[in-house]
RNA sequence: GGCGCUAUCGUCUAGGGGUUAGGACGUGAGAUUCUCAAUCUUAAAACACGGGUUCGAUUCCCGUUAGCGCUACCA
């Protein structure tokens, strides 16, 4: 038994931390926001980040919400150094690296029975015959005398004979531990110390009654108490649904003579409607999130702000090494968060602006449609250019998914859907419209040389000076000739954009045929 | 109903027995631009309420209120 890892538990100073979901879903920005968290403590204090799968609910547990999981956590950057996936990939025995694994709470079932055994032995657990009738039953009255609803003892007080007796008649128990005197205490990191009257807690069900003979399904509280403690867990920081939980946890270090580590419960991050934040709000997956174009480095920033704050009370912007560095877990607010994606998305745009304009590039390069060839295949000269695109367009847009409508203005030339456009009628109806691009249909059908901004400027001035149109309307139909719609990236890099990628081969409209194109010369 | 956690601008937060209560997002205004953004400048905006303790509380204590969590032989 693992006895003599056990005894050796707490020795060593080493900071280990575990992040534990169960793989019933996509792992959303709470969860992801604990497991940052453990991974920032795990790695400023140069302790072990570790991953555990909670998949004990058959029902519930899916391995492609494992396998995503994992992705997601990458995703974000949050390398773990135990568990599930650090191992050799395809071989299943070496998929886990680690000295205290399994790693897969499924696959730790054996090392229950043996704890249990020994609780009962020691009289620090008793088999409860209680059927659910009489608990209900028990739980009703609670309620009516508004009383704590708790389980009253009854079955601990049974002597040896009865015991037994019931054993034998073959009826089913399940196993409860006995709860002392003594207040059960703990030390949350966030709230300072917590305390609970031992009477609020009662005697929890450990192990539940078996069904059919075989032996009970050791219940969750139970289990996660067990493997924090032969994983050495020092630091269990969760969210703060669990701050009830706790109290049965730390009855249960003590029934084993472990030691209990320092909790950190992480507040609840909330809706705008101040609701627990869920589906009901929208998508909250980081799968989802990055779909819509987040980058990891601005969730992670995000996350890390909520909830959290720098000591000089006033940086934003962090890397995840600078996070590092900063984070501290007594400075982390007991307070529930509101989510905030107007925050989020400044902190995307500030990502967006750090990132090279190329590596933009190839995450958004499939939407930008077909004129372009697949990443793998395209040349050197369109990945530069592609990137030039992306320079041009990236600094004022929110998210990625919002790069794709901008760079149409180079890729989407289409005169049709242009004149389509309700709000180009009334530019394109203007008289001063007709008399601008009129003339400068003219200066492209006497002048067939690429143009640049400089001839474009001198084109311009012309054409303001003869037909004393200025400003907007001298503009707007330019730009709707030119890209379609009347806003957009400024001319001075614009044109060089579209003159060079009409270069490429890859069927993008030059400036010349644009405008005989939208004019029909 | 019981037990627990929480409470500073709309939001995220800093602060802390005496402060002009600081920063950021968002919002308003201005600048800039052919345009929309972006960008820069600037403004408005907060200590939930009631009792204590104290010379003095937003800060410490106790209540109230509100929000949230747990209240299972779920995880």
């Amino acid at each position: 038994m693992p006895s003599t890892i056990i005894e050796t538990a707490m020795t060593s100073e080493e900071v280990r931390v575990r992040f534990a979901p169960s793989p019933t879903g996509l792992l959303h920005v709470g969860n992801a926001r604990t497991a940052l968290y453990n991974w920032l403590f795990a790695r400023r204090m140069g302790g072990k980040f570790l991953l555990r799968i909670e998949d004990t609910d058959v029902e519930r547990s899916e391995t492609r919400y494992e396998a995503q999981l994992m992705e997601d956590l990458q995703w974000l950057g949050l390398e773990w150094d135990e568990g599930p996936g650090t191992g050799r990939a395809g071989d299943p025995l070496e998929n886990e690296r680690g000295a205290y694994g399994p790693y897969r709470q499924s696959e730790r079932q054996s090392t229950y029975a043996g704890l249990t055994q020994k609780l009962l032995d020691e009289d620090k657990a008793y088999r409860c015959f209680c059927s659910p009738e009489d608990l209900m039953a028990e739980h009703h009255l609670a309620v009516q005398e508004h009383r704590p609803q708790v389980y009253s003892g009854r079955c601990r007080r049974l002597s040896r004979e009865e015991v037994e007796q019931r054993i034998a008649a073959g009826m089913p128990f399940a196993v409860r531990l006995k709860i002392g005197d003594e207040p059960l205490r703990f030390h949350d990191i966030v709230r300072g110390p917590v305390e609970f009257a031992p009477e609020a807690v009662s005697d929890p069900i450990l192990v539940r009654s078996a069904q059919n003979g075989g032996p009970g399904m050791p219940v969750y509280n139970y289990v996660v108490t067990i493997d924090d403690a032969l994983m050495q867990i020092t630091h269990v920081i969760r969210g703060d649904d669990h701050i009830s939980n706790t109290p049965k946890q730390v009855a249960i270090y003590r029934a084993f003579g472990w030691p209990v580590p320092e909790f950190a419960h992480l507040s609840t991050i909330l809706g705008a409607d101040r609701e627990r934040l869920s589906k009901r709000h929208g998508a909250t997956s980081i799968a989802s999130f990055r779909e819509m174009g987040y980058l990891p480095e601005a969730l992670v920033n995000y996350l890390a702000l909520l909830g959290w704050g720098a000591e000089d009370g006033k940086t934003e912007t962090f890397t995840l090494a600078e996070l590092v560095h900063a984070f501290k877990l007594e400075r982390v607010t007991p307070s529930p968060a509101v989510f905030d994606f107007d925050k989020l998305n400044w902190l995307n745009r500030h990502a967006i602006k750090q990132t090279p304009s190329s590596r933009i590039a190839d995450l958004v390069w499939a939407s930008f449609g077909e004129r372009l060839p697949a990443r793998a295949d395209a040349s050197e000269a369109v990945h530069a250019w592609v990137a030039r695109l992306v320079e041009l367009i990236a600094p004022s847009v929110d998210k990625l998914d919002e790069l794709a409508p901008k760079a149409a203005c180079v890729f989407g030339f289409d005169p049709d859907a242009a004149r389509a456009l309700p709000e180009n009628h009334a530019v394109l109806a203007a008289d001063s419209a007709r008399i601008v691009l009129a003339e400068l249909a003219d200066r492209v059908r006497t002048n067939s040389a690429k143009v640049t901004p400089e001839l474009f400027k001198s084109w311009m001035n012309e054409m303001k000076a003869v037909t004393k149109v200025k400003g907007k309307e001298l503009f707007h139909p330019v730009r709707i000739a030119l890209t379609g719609v009347h806003s957009g990236p400024e001319f001075d890099k614009l044109l060089p954009l579209i003159e060079d990628g009409a270069e490429l081969g890859l069927g993008i409209p030059c400036v010349h045929e644009r405008v005989e194109r939208f004019v029909g010369v």
